[in-house]
DNA sequence: CTGTGGACTCAAACTGCAAACTTGTCAAGG
DNA sequence: CCTTGACAAGTTTGCAGTTTGAGTCCACAG
């Protein structure tokens, strides 16, 4: 019981291990990343990190998943900011998007997942890309029926999964810079959401 | 002069010895075919085959360029094929791409090009994915603008552009049946570009 | 009790090196 | 013109021997 001192001192070892693993999987790679380095970062013995963590992989899944949540959660936010601008909406969740994955190596690695080929970050075992991707595609669908129940269920699957798509697709095979892709989809999407059935 | 039976020999040669690349290269893949397997398997002394193609790297070249305009032939046909009714003419299109990519592996590593883990067939210095995708994308415009003049271009550009995205993300992230895919792909263009602008 | 630092095991990764193999070229012969 | 054989240069392969780093255990300290 009467824990509660520890569970925040345990959280906050969580919290700034994971930060410096962002870090070092960022400068090094996850393949050069040593657990030692970790611990010495946060100033704990390597023991206390098997204690807190279990194991490498462990970490490195705790990591991805901390970041797919950042990601996912930045989405949405981006979308919720326009909620009343529907097009406004989707060019800033894109303009994110697109932003996130040529800033953070870790987002860019998680959306592209196989293409270890640029910056073999993360351990291929821990992650497909496929679950980001429906995690992101759900808040958008949540959003537009939520903001716009008018819309065809179906038709705001399919082009919600397309934008999710073409984001990436653009992340992968950039053609322009990211503000005028985002526009571009944006406008696309919204042709397709409101065009007549 | 005269020469003319030559230049029809040279083309068999030319044309056998690209049979066998691409049978070895579809069952051992670029890296473990040798420049003997091939000879033997037109008939021909290892010289000639040099003789004919300078190295292995142009021999992949080549092997590489034919892929491509045989696929962008085929996906010019099939629009041609519906040159009436522009939703089939997509459907038909966007299936040629899907079914080929999963029968081809020369074909799906010629349009997902940088994806050398699934296997990795290509020389990747003779290839990037770039040029199929400009060179699919033209001949569809080049469709669009031809059978609807009535069009607005940048719209038929974009639009274009990520139907190819989408074909490319669905070769490489296969969520349905080619068949459903294509449909809906191409529903979601047709909306796309028949909207109120 | 909980965290620490050191000792330890074991499998995977790297090192150096020799043998085998491939590419690409050349010359002799049909 | 094509073929066959030979060859230099470069690469891959196989296999010692060594190093590294994950993961575990434990005696000890605060």
């Amino acid at each position: 019981m009467g824990s509660s001192f520890r569970q925040i001192v345990r959280q906050q070892l969580r919290t700034t291990a994971l930060d410096a693993a962002h870090r070092l999987v960022s400068e090094r790679g996850w393949a050069s990343v040593r657990m030692g380095q970790v611990a010495a970062a946060v100033g704990v013995s390597r023991q206390t990190l098997y204690n807190e963590f279990g194991s490498k992989d462990e970490l490195g899944t705790a990591l991805v998943q901390r970041e797919t949540d950042q990601f996912v959660t930045g989405v949405a936010e981006q979308l919720a900011r326009h909620a009343d601008d529907l097009e406004k909406a989707v060019t800033a969740a894109v303009g994110y998007a697109l932003e996130q994955a040529a800033t953070n190596p870790l987002v860019h690695a998680v959306l592209t997942s196989a293409r270890t080929d640029t910056a073999g970050l993360l351990p291929l075992l821990t992650t497909r890309s496929e679950p980001v991707l429906t995690a992101a595609s759900t808040v958008v669908i949540d959003f537009l029926t939520r903001t716009r129940p008018d819309l065809d269920t179906d038709t705001v699957e399919i082009v919600t999964d397309s934008l999710v798509r073409l984001t990436v697709s653009h992340i992968v095979l950039p053609t322009d810079t990211p503000e005028r892709t985002a526009r571009k989809l944006s406008t696309l999407a919204l042709r397709a959401l409101t065009a007549p059935h």
